[in-house]
Formats: C-alpha cells, sequence, structure tokens
DNA sequence: CCAATATATCTCAGCGCTAAGGCATTCTTC
DNA sequence: GAAGAATGCCTTAGCGCTGAGATATATTGG
C-alpha cells in the first residue's frame, strides 16, 4: 500500500530512470496490506538476495554444461586448480571453501574420480587425510571451460554501472562480517 | 600471497576503517596468480553473492525449525497469507513466486495438505486448475512464525549501516532488472 | 463443432545434499 | 606411553528438487 502510493508518486513526479517495480516491491506492498503493525523492510535485502541466487544459479549452470559438468563439479575443479602447485588439497579444505558437508565432498570426489578428472591418495604425513589432484583431464576441463565461465559472469554484470557494482561488493563484504563468515573458509 | 602483502600494507597505512580481506578476497588473489591473463573480478559480485545466500540460508532456517516449518512450507505458507483475502492462491502462481518447478509445488502442497495447513480444492472456473487456501490452523502457524522471521531478518541486518543496506537494495534491483527477473513472477 | 494446440497439475525416477553415525588415525594429558 | 578426546573422511537413509512425461481440461482456428 505505502509502497504502491510512492510508485505512483514516483511516476507523477517524473524521477529521472526510476527504478521499475519489481517483485519485491510487490511482496512488500502486499505485506503493508495485510500486517502493517509488522517492518517488513528485510525483505528488499534477503528476497532480492534469493531471487538473484536462483537466477545466476540456474545462468551459470547453462555454461558449465556446456562443458559436461555442474555446478558442484566445476566448484571442486576450479579450487584445485587456483590453489595453484601441486594443485592439491584435501577434502576438508575442499568442504570449507564449498560451506557443504564432508559428505557432500566425498561424493563429488567419488563422482571427478570416476570421470578420472581428480585422484585421491592418502597422505603421507597425516594417515586419515587425503591428497585430492587435478589429473591432467582435470586440468583441460578446467581451462577449458573457466573462460567459457568468466566471460559468462562478464556478460550478467555488463549492465551494472561501476558505482552500483562496487557498493553491490561492499555491502555484501560487510554483510558477510557481520554473518561471521570465516575468511579462511 | 599477493592479499597478504595488501593486507599488511593496510595495516602499516593505517587506512581507516580498511575493509578485511575475506574468502573472496583470497579467492581472487589465487586466481591473479594462477590465470593472470583472466579478469576474475566479476567474481566478487558472485561469490559473495552464493556465499552470503547459504549462511542467510541456514540462518533463516534456525527459525523456522523453532516452529516446525522449514523454507519450502513457510515460503508457500507466507505467501498465500501476504496475498490477502481470501488467503487463496493456485498452485501455478505459488510456482511463479517461488521459482520453482510445478512437481515442487505438488509436493510441497502435499505435505501441507497432510498437515492441515492447507486445503486443495477445485476451481470452479477452470477444472484443471486447484484453489490452495489456507487453514485456520495454516493462519495460526504463519502469524506464530512470521514476527520471529521478521525480528530474525532485522537481527542479520542490524550492523549494515543504512547507506550500505539502500546501495545493496538498489544494485540488486538493477542486476534483477538486467537478468530478466519477472516482476509478475 | 471438431481437431489441434495450449494450459494446469500431477507422477516419478534420479540427483545432490544433509544429518547422524562409524572407523581409523592423531593429538593431548597425565 | 596409555587413555581419552579430537580429527579426517566415509557411509547411508531420507529429503526436496528437477526434468520428462502423463492426464485432464480449456482455448483457438477453420
Amino acid at each position: 500500500m505505502w509502497l504502491t502510493v510512492t510508485s505512483s508518486l514516483r511516476d507523477l513526479v517524473g524521477i529521472y530512470p526510476g527504478p521499475v517495480a519489481d517483485h519485491l516491491d510487490r511482496v512488500v506492498a502486499q505485506w503493508g496490506a495485510e500486517r502493517p503493525d509488522l517492518d517488513v523492510s528485510p525483505m528488499e535485502v534477503f528476497g532480492r538476495l534469493k531471487r538473484l541466487y536462483r537466477l545466476v544459479d540456474a545462468e551459470l549452470n547453462r555454461t558449465f554444461a556446456e562443458h559436461g559438468l555442474d555446478a558442484p563439479s566445476f566448484d571442486v575443479l576450479a579450487t584445485l586448480k587456483r590453489s595453484g602447485p601441486p594443485y592439491r588439497l584435501t577434502p576438508t579444505g575442499l568442504m570449507q571453501s564449498a560451506m557443504v558437508t564432508s559428505g557432500a565432498i566425498t561424493q563429488r570426489l567419488d563422482r571427478l574420480e570416476a570421470r578420472g578428472l581428480v585422484t585421491r591418495t592418502r597422505s603421507d604425513h597425516d594417515r586419515r587425510s587425503r591428497d585430492v589432484e587435478l589429473t591432467p583431464e582435470g586440468h583441460a576441463l578446467i581451462d577449458r571451460a573457466l573462460p567459457d565461465h568468466i566471460a559468462n559472469e562478464h556478460r550478467m554484470l555488463a549492465g551494472l554501472d561501476e558505482a552500483r557494482r562496487a557498493a553491490l561488493v561492499d555491502a555484501m563484504r560487510a554483510l558477510l562480517a557481520d554473518l561471521g563468515d570465516d575468511p579462511a573458509g
């Protein structure tokens, strides 16, 4: 309700490009009518975060699929690649980076190992641990997929002006810190 | 490596509050060392988006669980609630709002109907369609859970200053529009 | 009015993930 | 150095979702 009013005002006053009402504007307006006692403005943030995540995730998967990959597999290969020589990490390291459980990493590695993209060997220094390492095939695949992935990400950001992009990064960095995101994770 | 150096420099020079290096800073620095030919700066956006989404999702689920709910169930009940009287929508409407497939909605409704939180009846006007409606129990549950959920969201945003919060919303709105997010969805 | 097409929902196999727990190895403490 | 705690990884049942396809109903064009 409140939002509908300001939207109308925006049209009447003719604010320049003026942000067009999006899904979350409607959601907030609906709550304003149904529960005017609640301040649902945080949904402006979290609702858009969720929709953005879903849209981006779907779009990224398109490029991954072109290379016979999905997001979890790409994630593991890319994490190993960017770790640099000798392109070797433990399942625990991969787990923290991916923010998933150990069981999820075990299964991701099962799939990648079956495809010959990584090897898993017992660590010499800690026999509980494993060394996960890119195979030549794994290197070749991530080297093929990565440039397309990056280009895809550039394309998705092309419409966002530099100021907004910087502000987006700044705000997300601050929020991540607030929520206790582990930099080492 | 590179990042460790700049972090040290930042400390030495004493830049005021200075953003502390986070996970994505490390990722970008690693790619800079391994693939200096690629501009991986979009990861600053999408990498943080992903981590933020995961952290937020986990945190929101904590509150849902306190009310015997999970995110998908809460999402359906809240969508029906905010739609206002007569608190009735079709599975297609719920599907578009939630950005999931029709099969997912069918199963969500199966679960909610089994718990007596919604009813599903054949529409009079279109016999292919269904009317999904909140039961009194559904109303009671969402009325109990919603204030806690909103409070939880407020708490998560408490550390974000108003300028950053507004910039975050503005940038996400722009990006959603760029990516073709359907306002009616 | 009929045939062809479109729409609304449901079905179900398969997938990746979580949560809980198990096993082997390493660390800590006394 | 032995006992207890902690760590690293794996196993598995169960869950929600997708994608492909099925069914029933509605709409459209001739």
